[in-house]
DNA sequence: CCCCAGTCCTGCGGGC
DNA sequence: TGCCCGCAGGACTGGG
């Protein structure tokens, strides 16, 4: 579930560990089956032990903690995973704690219940290979209108699956494309290829408001609790949702028409029909 | 190039 | 009440 808004919401929930040295690393002990973590653990904390935290970046839907040599610790929450000052929501499922200079205690935690996510600690030539321009589309927030339809104008693909693409375009997921194709007005299955310049400018703004209203709103927290940022606080996003997880229910926008829940690449979408129209209006006689 | 199904994993809720 | 099953969707992989 952590969207890049959720994922923005932890770097910038952990930005005080910039200018601390990482004492230790040790995986915790989970009951299951341990976090995976490259390279293998010995070899991770010989290389973080020691190091000054230099910055803290984001890549996509991954938080990136750079080091003085060089190196990146990089957290990849797929779908549980929480990055973590605070004290994890349950000791079962924490994974792997750093223990930080400037006090006792002070620790970055990555909790994980579900175990799909993953950490890594990388060379800068390594983190080129896995998240450089070849894997990794230019960040939701930093493209711009032409370059989003410069890099999907042409594809046959269903706008919503090809905004899941992270080769693409890096950041947006599940939720947030529901809900910025609602906010730009385009059925989500409308093929790439069909769209015309109106409607990847509004696509563009929506995605720029969508995702910078979420990042406000501190990310989205659903109804099983699990998203929380840095300091273990829910988001509150949830509560400004169009679409996502609200099928049956009458759409806030035109007040009239009931969001409709459908499939598209075995995963859910949701829209409201009255809003997001399939075919564009034909243009009244006399304009255009 | 693109699509699809399967993989990892846990917790929850529906159905019987 | 308890059990089973399907679903949730991040990223990735293999086959068509």
């Amino acid at each position: 579930m952590p969207e890049l808004p959720e994922v923005e919401t932890m770097r910038r929930g952990i930005l005080a560990i910039v200018g601390s040295r990482i004492l230790d690393v040790r995986r915790a002990p989970c009951a299951k089956r341990p976090i995976l973590i490259t390279p293998r653990p010995a070899v991770f904390r010989r290389r973080a032990a020691g190091r000054t935290i230099t910055a803290v970046d984001r890549v996509g839907k991954r938080v990136v903690v750079r080091l003085d040599s060089n190196d990146s610790i990089v957290f990849e929450p797929r779908m549980t995973g929480l990055v973590l000052l605070a004290d994890p929501p349950t000791r079962e499922h924490l994974r792997l704690v750093v223990r930080l200079s400037g006090g006792p205690n002070r620790e970055l935690r990555f909790w994980d219940r579900r175990g799909l996510g993953l950490v890594r600690l990388v060379t800068p030539v390594q983190f080129e290979g896995m998240y450089g321009d070849a894997k990794l589309g230019p960040d939701a927030l930093r493209v711009s209108c032409d370059e989003l339809r410069g890099r999907l104008h042409k594809s046959r693909r269903e706008i919503k699956v090809a905004l899941l693409d992270q080769r693409a375009l890096a950041g947006v997921g599940n939720l947030y494309a529901s809900e910025i194709l609602h906010t730009a007005g385009v059925h989500p299955r409308r093929r790439c290829d069909t769209l015309v310049r109106d409607e990847w400018r509004r696509l563009h703004e929506a995605l720029v408001e969508v995702l910078e209203q979420a990042i406000r709103h501190e990310g989205s927290t659903l109804a099983d609790g699990t998203y929380r940022n840095a300091l273990n606080e829910q988001g509150t996003y949830q509560n400004q949702h169009r679409v996502y997880d609200r099928a049956g229910q009458t759409c806030r926008q035109c007040r009239r028409a009931p969001i409709e829940r459908i499939v598209q690449a075995q995963r859910s979408t949701f829209l409201c029909p009255r809003c997001q129209p399939r075919r564009r209006r034909a243009k009244s006689p006399g304009h255009g």
